[in-house]
Parts: structure tokens; C-alpha cells; sequence
DNA sequence: AATGAATGAGGGTTCATTCAT
DNA sequence: AATGAATGAACCCTCATTCAT
């Protein structure tokens, strides 16, 4: 019974994934229960709830995210590498995890307000995060002046916007998977940065 | 009896609010007949189902919609002006139809396929539309070459961001509502057109 | 409008097919109005609910039956003529009328006891004609000492029984309706009769 | 709590007399529940619907005639011996069983093919059962030439018809369930067996 | 720690019937 | 006579959760 990982794992791992594909309110516990090999009760043994179970697996993407920023920041690679490494993040967990990311941007919005604070923690997390890029872009006459949270959540929708659209298999979300990640870090660079000593911006 | 709208309205105004404010799957019938002051059976004599109401709900925010688009592009406004109405139209929509953004916004990654399609036909739509000013304004020589329809959804998706995070009354939130709808607009114009006759495009 | 028979026919014979093809419970009054082209409403006029539909149907059915026998009886033919032409009569009931008769196979052990009542009285009155024709034979000496009324009722076992497994399409059912009709009455006139004056019975 | 017979025994028995009395269509769930006094919830961790309640009972009561058939099978028992409880059997589960027997003959003809074909399967089982043993004595020179099938389905019929007309408490119902059993078990054999040896079949 | 039988409120939906027109 | 919108009780079933084992 231990040839998988501890059972609290094998709960959140199973939630996760049918979370995602029936949505939070479709899943029901004898589903998750079956999926993960696991007895209801155990469940309640490791979690007090439903909602606690996706708490989890927000709590752990957010970590997930964190140390990601947190790596990110302490390269102190030039501002526009971090840009196109922060757009490409967005798609990398849009491939790897397309199932949590489809998850987040859904529960975002969800009326159980214990359950949105903590995903918009989450997303407010990496806009802060983002915002003090631009900021620090700002003091280094790198970007032009603006307010850097609102820019954040521009940069952001940006970015997530195609990247949702990219999610399906039409002709539109294989042609948003392929020119998505440059075209965004471009045109993200190219409306932020000042343009100095006479480079043509649109060049 | 006949002292309120039509009773079709009345269930769908009631699950309107309902839906947005306890989601779709949360709501049941029983509420919506009771804030629509209607039977369940009378639901059920103009709607084949609950879908069927969510189905109405976005028809109609289709039809809204796409005769303000339709308003927009008949007037023959110069570009700057049709973007900054679009970004006005988020705004606006999210003040006086806060509730049916929100179920928008939650509901458009909704596992269920005949629930997620129709409403991600409605944003289609709407990234159709300004994927078209785009197309126009490239060949007008207003706006920097690009792919009209990407550009479109980076710039939706800039503008939900915002308007999603003014939604709250939370400092930012009202920061956002502010300054959000200009900002929004100047950011966008400064990305999208092309710097002529020597203008310094971020003067 | 009146490009059919009354509109009271119109129901009774869109019911009559409906609770034999989907059984009475399970048969909505808005199937029968549809079926019927009839308003809901119209239904209710002619009728005081579904239960009198049936109950019409059911007194229509007596009264074809009776008919029927009163017939047989007036034409004075041979005992064995009338047990023939009783079996027969079964037979292509069940062929011209066969939803109607499983109608009444089903409902005659119904819950309901006025229904009940009603199609058991369409039974014993039948029996009770067999068990005077039974009497008569007896009297007559041709059929042997018994008792009439349970002898009846195991004649129209006996017929009913082959009768209804003759309904399907399988291999037996098709054969029950060929060799059916004919078994039946050799079989109960050999049953029945007396063997007089050195005749063989089982010849 | 283990006061009572297992779970679902006490299920099937509360839906057996429900079903039987108010019509397997009419029974409700909950008045399953309460009659069993189990939560509506613990039906269906015992049962996938009403259907498989039905299901159950059918399979019980097939698996207890099927019993009573070979066990009458194996003792080798005298032909007419055999026949006599074979009738004996029918009126016995009438009495005892009446419930289930109701059942059986109404729903025999639902609609529902699924229901339908469970119970009919009793019903054939038990007919070729019979015909078997006609088939035998068929061989054995005891029975007159004749197709086993029908034959089975004939006597069948007339058990039948005779016992359900004795369920009541009518003078006739009566009567029939005093003579009944004695005057078919007669009847049957009188009908089936060839007069050998000069002895007066009809003495 | 772990099980899974048991709970019963609530889910969406259908129904026979009523009644204003 | 005829309509069909409206009613709300009842339908079968699923749910998150509890608790004796």
C-alpha cells in the first residue's frame, strides 16, 4: 500500500486532477477517494473537508510559484531576460500543469470567499512580484515611468489571456502555443522599455 | 400580476444575480424561483433546464455586446477613440453588470463543455471584433504590424486584469477604478499605433 | 380542426396507446395531449383526470367484448364451434387491440382499486359467459361434470397463458401464434367433452 | 441495531409489499425508506436505484423456485405426483408470497423492457421447467403426444388463472382456494395422460 | 490510522391538475 | 368549449460528512 507517496499526497494529487477536469463543486469526495486508492474516511482523517483538500494544492502551487520568483529574482539577470523567463513560466505551467492552471483561473472567482482570498493571494503574490521588477526597471531609467501594480496586472492579463487561449486544440490555440511566448516577451518589451539613444523602438 | 417584467426576465434576472453570486453549479432552482417570485414549475415552463437559463443570460450579454461593437464601428471614430470606448465598455460593464462579468469570468474555464463553449463563444466574439479595428488600423498605417487577433487577446486581456482587480473595495481596487480606464487607454495606444512623423511616442 | 373524430375519441385513442405502450403510470397527460393534439386544458374538460381516461378506455373495451359474446351466444352453434371461435376471439384481440389487451393484462392487478375493480369486472364477466356456455354443455351432456365457473376461468388461463407469450418475435412466440389457435381448441374441447358412443379422444 | 434481519433484506422486504401493493411505478423511494425504516441514503449504498431492487427480488425469487423445482426434479417422484405440486407450489406462494405474486403478474407486462424481460425470464424458467417434465413423460408413454412448450404455457395458464382468482375473499375466491389446488391437479391429469388399459379416463 | 456503512438534506426535474383568459 | 401558463408536491438520486468499528 506504500508503493506510492504518503497518503495525504496521493488525496491531493487525485483532487488536483479531478478538480480541474469536473470543477471544484463536481468532484465529490467518493471520486477523489477512488482515485487515489484511499477510504472517505482516511480523507477526513488528513483533511477536514473538501475545501480544505483544494486549499492544500493552492497552498503548494503557491510555493510552487514562490520559489520560482524567488530563483528568478536572485539571478539578477538583465531586466528583459526576466520578463521573457516570467512570460515563458505562464506557459511552461499552462503545459505542465494545465490542469491547476485551469483550476486557478476558475476558483479565482469563486463565491467561497476562504477559497478566492487564497487564490487571489496567490495571484496578488506574483503581480507584487512583478510590479517590483517594473519598479526597480523604473529607478534604472529601463522603463518608462508608470504605475508599476497596474502595469503588473496588464503585464499579467497579457499574458494569461493568451495563454488560456492557447490551452485547446483548434488552429488559433496551436498558433497561440507556437508565436505566443515571443510575440508576448516582444511586445511586453518593446511597451515598457524606454526607448534611449536613438533605436528605433518598432525597429 | 403583471406589476414586474415579463416573467422570463424575472428568472433570469434572479439567476443572474445567483449565479454570480454562489456560482452555477451552487445555485438550484429552488433559489432562483424564490428571488424570481415564480414556481419551479413556471422555470421549468419557459426553460428546458438550468442551462437553458445560462444559455439566455449569455445570448443576451451577446446581443449587448455585439450592438455596442456594432454602435462603436458605425460611427466611424478614429482608432484612439474606438480603443479608448472598448476599454470604457469593460469598465462601465463591470460597474453596472458586475454580477454577470464575474460569472463570465469564473464560468468560461467551467469543466462542463456545453456551459465553457458558450461562453467562451461570447469572448470570441467580443476578440473578433478588435482583432478587426486592429486589422484596420495595419492597413490605415495607424498600428505597428502584428497579429490582429493575438493583439487582441493580450489586449482583452490587459483590460480584464484591470478590471477584475478593481472589482474589490480594497485600496487598490478603488486606485484601479480610477486611474484604470485612462491608464488602460494610454498604455494601449502608446503599444499599438506607430510613432509618425517624429513624434516621440512616449513623450 | 375536425379532420378527426370527436375530440373525446381523439384522447381516449392517444391514451389507449400510450399506457400500452408506456404503461399508464409512466404516460404524462402532456404525452397524451400531444399525441392527441389536444390542449391540456380540453383534456380536463371532457374528463376529470387521467384516472377516468383509462376508465373510459376500459368500458369501452366491456362494452366491444360483450358484444362479442352476446353475438356468439344468439347464433346457437355447436359447443364446439363456440370454444373455437372463443379461442379465436383472443387471438386476434391480441393482434387487431394488442396494446390495449396488455393494457388490461397489466392494470388488472393495478393498485388502484376502482381500476381494479373495473377491469376485473371485464374479466369475470367474461368467465362468467364461458361458465354458462360450460353449464350448457354440461346440461347438454357433452361436457363433462365440473365445476363451470372454475373450469371457465381455467379455460381463459389456459388461452390467455399461450396468447401472451404468442406476442412477441422470437422463434416461440412465433410459433405459439401459428399452431396457437388450433392447439388450444383441440386441446380444450378434448379436455372438456365427453367421449361418447366408442369415439376415440385421443384419436 | 443488528435487532433486525441484514440491511438489505429488510429493503428488499419493504419494497417487495410496496411494490406489490401500490405498483412498482407508484412506490417512492422514501417509502421504501420508511417502511424498512433505513435512510433513503442507505438504499442506495446497498443498491444502485430502484430498478436493482426490483432485480433482486426477481433473482430471489427465481433462485427459491428454482430450489423448489429441483428439489421436486430429484426425488423422482410419480408423474401425476409431480404435477399435483407443481399446482400445490403455485397456490402455496400465493398464500404465503401473495405480494411478490402480484408483483410478478403485473409487471410482467410493464413497458420497461428491462423490467419487463427480468420477470418474464421467472416465467420461462418455470415453463420449460414444465416442459421438460412433459417432454419426459411424453417418452415415458404417461402423456399424450403434444408439443411440450405450448402445453407447459397451457397449464400454466390455468394455475393461474385459478389461483389469482382465488386471492380475494370473495364466496369465489373462496371456493377456489378450498378446490382449487385438488380440482386442477385432477384436471391436469385427466387432460394429459393416456388411458391405458381400458381404465375410464373420465370415471 | 483507517474503514465504509449510514445519514438525510438537497440536487434538478416531472407531474397531474388548476384557472384566468 | 378551449387554451396553456402556472403551481408546488413528489420524483429518483447524489452529496459531504459522521461514527461505530
Amino acid at each position: 500500500m506504500n508503493d506510492q507517496p504518503r497518503l495525504e499526497d496521493r488525496i491531493t494529487q487525485a483532487a488536483e486532477r479531478l478538480f480541474a477536469q469536473e470543477g471544484f463543486a463536481a468532484t465529490g469526495m467518493r471520486a477523489i477517494a477512488q482515485l487515489a486508492k484511499v477510504s472517505i474516511g482516511a480523507i477526513y482523517h488528513h483533511f477536514s473537508g473538501k475545501e480544505e483538500i483544494l486549499e492544500q494544492i493552492v497552498r503548494e502551487e503557491i510555493e510552487r510559484r514562490q520559489e520560482f520568483l524567488e530563483g528568478l529574482r536572485q539571478r539578477g539577470l538583465p531586466l528583459k531576460d526576466q520578463i521573457e523567463r516570467l512570460v515563458k513560466m505562464h506557459f511552461d505551467l499552462l503545459q505542465e500543469r494545465g490542469d491547476v492552471a485551469r483550476l486557478f483561473f476558475r476558483e479565482r472567482f469563486d463565491p467561497s470567499p476562504s477559497l478566492r482570498v487564497k487564490i487571489q493571494d496567490l495571484y496578488g503574490n506574483v503581480a507584487g512580484y512583478v510590479a517590483e521588477i517594473i519598479k526597480q526597471g523604473i529607478t534604472a531609467g529601463e522603463i518608462r515611468p508608470c504605475s508599476p501594480l497596474l502595469t503588473a496586472y496588464e503585464m499579467l492579463g497579457m499574458v494569461e489571456a493568451v495563454s488560456l487561449r492557447a490551452l485547446g486544440e483548434d488552429e488559433t490555440a496551436v498558433q497561440f502555443r507556437n508565436e505566443g511566448p515571443q510575440e508576448l516577451a516582444t511586445s511586453l518589451w518593446l511597451w515598457l522599455h524606454i526607448d534611449r539613444g536613438g533605436e528605433k523602438a518598432h525597429a
